[in-house]
DNA sequence: TATTTTTCTTAAACTAGTTTATTTTTTCTG
DNA sequence: CAGAAAAAATAAACTAGTTTAAGAAAAATA
């Protein structure tokens, strides 16, 4: 399992993409824009495709035209749910969409990913724990 | 100028994405996962795409690679930025990156593009001002 | 220009989320 | 399996952002 993150000017890191087994993973912006790091989370065998290579995948298929049509439509909902839901929300439908994510990943990133604390995730799951009782 | 917005859960609007002239706006996503409204700001000649002939772009050139590439990483660097500022980071962000807008939008559009109430930008305003002084 | 409508500001009480610190639980390593 | 290290939980005091409501300013319209 890898993670794509990047680091803010005060140091905290927010998760920006998970993949799993057979899931292509990545950057397109210039290093100049944002600083993206890739790191695996687990013992991972790992592809690159060089540059050159990705711009002939471009040019010739539409493969890369699927792929990045689909990462976007990820990401446009991905910041959709972000501005409008609470945290909680967000953990729910995390929960409901990739509940293998959930199984998988340490608790802290998780909450980096949703963009809050660990502590308020922390929060959240004891509320919701609560709930069900 | 146009906007892209879509309507959250409890009726209220998120704007996603402004176009100015000869820009191109659209959503790729299949209406089935979310509504996505597209609205004139202000009164506006638009031309449109049809499916199938986005289609044939989208085989054939690589232009459409580099559009949607470019609203790939303009995306992308708006989701961290939402991620890890404040409103107020976010505010001086827009007004460095895009100035134009902020003349040209009615501040409500702004703070729905921000993610926040146009209460609390106005918040942000009154405080910026104090601090010029 | 007067009037109506829309946008923006201000204030006060509230909720969501952060920070820091301490303790408990879980996982890793010898 | 004991001890160390890492992750998660809890609490308390704080800050960022929301909600509701009322008034002021600006823009549109007659």
């Amino acid at each position: 399992m890898l993670r794509i993150y990047v680091i803010d000017t005060s140091g905290k890191e927010f998760n920006i993409l998970f993949a799993r087994e057979n899931q292509w993973i990545g950057d397109l912006s210039t290093p100049a824009v944002t600083s993206f790091y890739l790191d695996a989370i687990e013992k991972s065998i790992v592809y690159s495709v060089s540059n050159e290579n990705l711009n002939l995948l471009t040019n010739n298929f539409s493969t890369f035209v699927r792929y990045i049509k689909k990462s976007y439509i990820f990401l446009q909902r991905r910041l959709v749910s972000i501005l409008s839901n609470t945290a909680e929300q967000n953990y729910e439908e995390l929960v409901r969409l990739h509940p293998e994510l959930i199984q998988r990943l340490p608790q802290y990133h998780i909450s980096s990913y949703l963009g809050v604390t660990p502590v308020f995730l922390s929060k959240i799951l004891s509320k919701r724990a609560r709930k069900k009782d």
